[in-house]
DNA sequence: AGAAATGAGCATTTGCGATTGAGCATTAAC
DNA sequence: GTTAATGCTCAATCGCAAATGCTCATTTCT
């Protein structure tokens, strides 16, 4: 009788994370690990036994004296049971707190009933704010959906970010993605299209590959911007941005430079600048501007996380914002609201992009006509402090 | 013939979003949705149609001529496979890029392979700056175990929270469950101790049941922190606390206390107030305690989101934060570093506490002897520019 | 030395809980 | 009296783990 084994000597994939349920994955483990810690052999031993077993399908069944198939079908909204015994069947079923064992009905369907998301960071830090509506809202929409959310993390452009893409994909952990800061030229479009899995994608690449999707539409809200900015009387209005291969910033970059040149203002690359869309990245950025002899008085961030680093330069060096310069940002995340002087930015309704793309998302998997393939939303400028007035 | 099928009427189970895996669970969805959208009738379609199929134990066993028992014991650390053969599986499995399915192994293990974690919330929003450390911290654990960590948001002492947890334990979604923002008699100890579901804890309840987990012993640091203030000169010195049910909220008010007391200062109940752990409430608190006749020179907070509340409401009464009054936070998020101006703080490390929460949790479910049952950890006092010098 | 006991190493088989294509009654319609 | 619609059940999976059991080699016992 062999009972025992050792100790669990192999570890295989990485695991997740799971979040309303949100899942995260560990991205930066070898497939498989292989090691012996000195051969101590381990009796096994099962900690978790509870009194009472799980209530399955069977259970439902046999108490109303109909087929297994006839509960599971009533339950799933098949055409082919009765009215009265569906709803009996629902009724009975919850009264017994019966749930569809998830692991089994998973197997089954050959799916994971799972959309993945992969948060784009550097550090062991979980999120930001801007990510944290983001995943609230994709989340939210899975569960309505009865899904669940797998969410981890990877370095852009990095080997842990496409190897995990790749398993997420080749071992059927998600049935679909969502991406976010698209790149121009994005391997992950590429790559995803060709395995014909389903994606959605918050900005679009500029590959010719189909787009669904939703893309904010920042020139309107930006030009108003720029022009407010000219208006009180800047002229030496700096940019601080993001990596140049990365949507948003070209985006955004083209509004401020079109924003400048609806005012016949030439750019001065040498307040142009590029961070990494962190307060970190900010602070560094402004730091630099405010050294420079002519220094600018005005400093458009392409979001609000870059703005609030920038605000913290800006304040070490003695100025006050809003009145010796001025910052703005982009997303109006909720934190915005917080900064000192509250900022004025771009507000974009995060959760509930997040959510329509989960549901866009969805409806692809389930093969579902979508209403709009391509959304266009508008963030709405809103003035705060940090721009005076 | 039956293919057709109507669209899914019925939602049962509130799904999930998974995290390095984090996977976030719907917290305020009824228990079984039944609804007939007008009747409509939809075929079914499975859009999936992957051209390659999963490599399955099976193909592996195949491939080697063994059967699937000695692969599947072979990788899992089993003792009755001879080495050669354990390794010789382990490469071709590698090679082949099999992967165990998760679901098939939950479903014959009767193990969900995930753990737990309720974000004690009341917004839509996913997450604040200290949980995301904190999640960020148990899901590489997991994942280092291969297991998934399921998040998902209640408030606190709410229907929703309860019966989120009940699901979780009763549906066996989770194998364990890690706790935080402990109460001071907290029905959730008592009723994962009855259920003998595993579980640890960030900080302990006054219930007389065994603990294990982590306590962060804030009394050394603040008594610092306190002297400090008063060696300034400071003599009026509020408090701003979260729920008094809360064991954070004891012990940092206590020390609060054991700080003036030192001093010989007779605590004001005036300046001592109560916010909810977050910048509004802080923000609130702040602004009362601004308004008072003899305003304090000092505010003290409970954690560090209610001091940038606190901060912003004393920028907006045109005081200078560090000069005309100081204010101190905890936990040393990494927001702290970027308010205006950086805070001061007792620095907890709120990334490693998570780690080993969650390996104390593993070790607990897989019935490994823990090394440490109770860990205490002590907060370092980070000195910046928000208590002037 | 011969018989019995042990155990390493692997195979067979069963079933976890659910889904689903196919098929079988029963009744209604023409 | 055939055909069709309706409502239900059968039985076959899905991929894996674990209980059981078999074989053969080695050790232990008498």
């Amino acid at each position: 009788m062999l009972l025992d084994k050792e100790l669990p000597k192999i570890r295989t994939l990485p695991s997740c994370t799971c979040l309303s349920i949100l899942s995260i994955s560990a991205a930066f483990k070898p497939l498989i690990e292989f090691y012996i810690p000195g051969g101590s052999i381990k009796y096994y031993q099962n900690v978790l036994d509870y009194n009472d077993r799980m209530v399955t399908i069977r259970d439902v069944a046999k108490k109303m004296n109909i087929s297994i198939t006839t509960v599971s079908r009533a339950m799933d909204g098949y055409a082919d049971v009765a009215r009265d015994t569906r709803e009996l069947v629902i009724r009975t079923a919850h009264e017994m707190g019966y749930t569809p064992n998830r692991a089994a009905r998973q197997l089954r369907r050959q799916r994971a009933e799972t959309i993945g998301y992969i948060l784009p960071t550097e550090k062991p830090q979980f999120t930001d704010a801007f990510h944290s509506e983001f995943i609230a809202g994709l989340g939210d929409m899975a569960a309505e959906s009865n899904f669940d959310l797998l969410v981890s993390a990877a370095a852009p452009e990095s080997v842990a970010e496409q190897s995990l893409y790749e398993r997420w994909v080749q071992g059927r952990k998600v049935d679909g993605i969502v991406l976010n800061r698209i790149r121009l030229h994005d391997w992950r479009i590429q790559y995803l299209s060709e395995q014909k899995i389903p994606f959605v994608s918050l900005e679009r690449s500029l590959l010719p590959v189909e787009f669904i999707g939703i893309e904010a539409d920042a020139n309107q809200g930006f030009l108003e911007l720029m022009a407010y900015l000219i208006h009180q009387g800047h002229r030496r209005i700096a940019y601080i941005g993001a990596a140049p291969q990365l949507k948003i910033e070209m985006d955004r970059y083209n509004s401020y430079l079109a924003g400048l040149k609806a005012a016949g203002i030439l750019p001065d690359p040498v307040i142009i600048t590029h961070a990494n869309l962190t307060p970190e990245g900010g602070y560094l950025a402004a730091e630099r501007l405010l050294r420079l002899e002519n220094v600018p008085t005005a400093m458009v961030c392409v979001n609000d996380l870059t703005a609030i680093g920038a605000m913290h330069a800006a304040n070490e060096s003695g100025l006050q914002v809003g009145r010796d310069i001025v910052i703005t940002g982009f997303d109006g995340i909720s934190d915005s609201a917080h900064t000192q002087p509250p900022l004025t930015t771009l507000d974009q309704p995060v959760y509930k992009i997040a959510h329509q793309l989960a549901g866009m998302l969805l409806a692809l998997i389930n093969g579902q006509p979508l209403v709009e393939q391509q959304v266009k939303i508008e963030p709405k400028l809103i003035f705060r402090k940090s721009t005076g007035g």
